[in-house]
DNA sequence: TCTCATATCGATACACTGTATTTCTCCCTT
DNA sequence: AAGGGAGAAATACAGTGTATCGATATGAGA
């Protein structure tokens, strides 16, 4: 690779703006995971020294926050359907699959408030979507109880998923016996109710287990939305 | 603090294990938080040299899952209430309370299986629970999902409890008033029902919050038990 | 058009991180 | 008493987030 080779550096620096970052930073912990994500390697992709990207951010957790309201973009639905219960639906199956495309947002769900204008939206089209089938307290707490669930449930979801690549069994393989430990575990016999989960449930897939847990909680709102 | 003022140095390397470990680490995290547990200062605590931890856990993801361990036995609770819904419901409370006492807990909470000897210990307490009231596929199910939301519900809670830190302000007050951004877009009038929810919502506290959504769960969950 | 000021970018610097590897020291066995 | 082996400690390395500072390039003013 001779000087002939390589092109010059550009000799004015590289426009940026936030958005570039953020695509970078996504592209980033797409393919490596969040702890992927440098603000080194974040500048790097963009052809720019690590500093510059102080101008833009002034801490690494605002560039998370960033990268976090760009996927609420993917979140939102682009149009509200009509019935509450689909709407709110969507909105769960929707966090989930963005979080199945970045699986480092299981990493982040909840783990601060979400006040970019994506995170917003997403917040108010929950709201939105039970407006006036309630007095404005209940259809908060029914907001906050569905996305506690999905959250919760996400995570769960990606640290399965992760366990299993990490073992490269399926978990239902893994308890059952190729699992040294949990094996172990259940040997004692001081988890019944457990090795009898392990053993004799069935196992659903991720996304259907989320599905029904989902509907129970969904099923929950209804009930109070009905009784004002 | 002259020469004399100090003690000479155990000439025996202090005795370890990883009781002893994952307590410093414990202690640094409730001081400091996630961050304030290196392995380094986790190892000067004990007066031990850093790679001295290596022959106890492996990695410092381990650490943590060992802390989080360590946790669930508070979690567990000394005697199982008879009802159903009574166990589920101090779990999700001792829960709760253990990522109060230790806020670390909700960065980590969800973010791996738990596969310790408490955290099976407490998945088997909830599933002992529902035993026998359900088919096991509908147990797990309700487990899931009652887990699901209280994790959930415990991050969010505690996230918020940072944010008002960090602010200063009451949730109430920033969202209200002196939250400059949050208060700039509800002006934009484009979240009408954020708006709504912000202004004509009455704030209940956190506790009551989480309370409410369990108890829906919980309906939720009844709703299925009863029908097998 | 030339000079100076100002803003911005990049390089350097610092304190720290997780962990691999090497060096040393002390104890036990022969 | 000597040799060997285990385990602790020191060193080393490749990174990290971010503060600070020096150079540079661009705009304004004369």
């Amino acid at each position: 690779m001779t000087v002939w080779d390589r092109p010059e550096p550009p000799t004015h620096p590289v426009p940026l703006d936030r958005e570039r970052i953020v695509a970078a930073a996504i592209a980033l912990a797409d393919e490596g995971g969040l702890e992927a994500v440098s603000v080194r390697k974040v500048a790097a992709r963009l052809n720019a020294g690590p500093m510059r990207l102080y101008g833009y951010i002034s801490t690494k957790q605002e560039l998370f926050d960033l990268m976090v309201d760009e996927v609420h973009a993917e979140i939102l639905p682009e149009e509200q359907p009509g019935d509450w219960r689909e709407a709110l639906r969507v909105l769960a199956h929707h966090t989930r699959q963005a979080a199945l495309r970045h699986e480092w947002l299981a990493d982040l769900l909840g783990g601060r408030p979400t006040l970019g204008p994506n995170g917003l939206a997403v917040t108010e089209a929950a709201l939105a979507a039970l407006d006036g089938l309630a007095d404005i307290d209940t259809v908060m707490r029914a907001v906050e109880t569905v996305s506690a669930y999905f959250t919760g449930a996400i995570r769960r979801e990606i640290a399965n998923l992760r366990a299993e690549r990490a073992t490269g069994l399926s978990k239902r393989d893994w308890q059952r016996a190729s699992g040294p430990h949990v094996t172990r575990m259940l040997a004692t016999g001081r988890f019944p109710a457990l090795a009898k989960a392990v053993y004799d449930g069935t196992d659903v897939d991720a996304e259907t287990s989320f599905t029904t847990g989902l509907d129970w909680v969904l099923d929950a709102v209804a009930a109070k939305l009905t009784r004002p």
